[in-house]
DNA sequence: TAGGCCATCTGGTCCT
DNA sequence: AGGACCAGATGGCCTA
């Protein structure tokens, strides 16, 4: 997926903003939309000669009610903009722990990205496998090798063997993917194709069950 | 062209 | 008050 580029604008827009209400403009022509508002006065510096040259003149710019509600929007406008590039951050620090996630599960090719859904769905699967592997793996050292048998796990749970090649399972295996795919498994619940959707061919499945650790 | 996925914006809600 | 989180809306890109 074509990640688009990350335009720094907005957060320097933001800045911008910032900095204007930090010194606010006398009276600017309303900022409709934000962002393209370029007014002068970097500084808030007082404009002695302006001011003192027309004592008399008052009313320069629109009254105050409208500079205030201005002004308020002004603020409302910067929040926006402040929380959109937070959720901006939120969102890619998000991605970033995705993409952390995706490269410990096995793909196949390994250059494949699953989407987010389907990374998701994925480790669900993989951990509850990897948990069953430990599990029946301590079983079988503790009370022998009839314990482990295909079938045999608590709670009538399908071994990793079973689940992970899907053999046993109901669950239609045309896919690899079927590997991850078993009744007792948490994703088999609810429904298969809910849980585990079938390649789109955007990425190809993981390996075979037995390879997929 | 339709459908899927994604990034971003936005307003609402909850929490500190 | 401000930040985090969430869900809906929107528009772009890509593939079948």
């Amino acid at each position: 997926m074509p990640v688009k580029a990350e335009s720094p604008a907005p957060a320097a827009e933001d800045e911008l903003l910032l900095l204007r209400l930090a010194s606010p403009a006398p009276s600017a022509s309303l900022p409709s939309s934000a962002g393209e508002e370029d007014e002068d006065e970097e500084d808030g510096r007082p404009r002695r000669l302006q001011e003192g040259a027309r004592r008399a003149g008052r009313q320069r710019g629109p009254p105050r009610a409208a500079r205030t509600a201005e002004t308020a929007q002004r603020i409302k406008r910067s929040r926006r903009l402040k929380a959109n590039n937070r959720e901006r951050n939120r969102m890619h620090n998000l991605n970033a722990a995705l993409d952390a996630l995706r490269d410990v599960l096995p793909t196949f090719p390994e250059d494949a990205k699953l989407t987010k859904i389907e990374t998701l769905r994925f480790a669900h699967n993989y951990i509850w496998a990897l948990t069953e592997t430990l599990r029946l793996a301590g079983a079988a050292r503790l009370g022998g090798a009839a314990d482990a048998a295909p079938g045999a796990a608590a709670e009538g749970s399908p071994s990793p063997a079973s689940s992970w090649s899907g053999g046993a399972s109901p669950a239609p295996s045309a896919s690899p993917y079927a590997c991850t795919l078993s009744p007792g498994s948490p994703a088999g619940s609810a429904s298969d194709a809910e849980h585990w959707p079938p390649p789109r061919g955007r990425f190809a499945p993981p390996p075979p069950p037995h390879r997929c650790l």
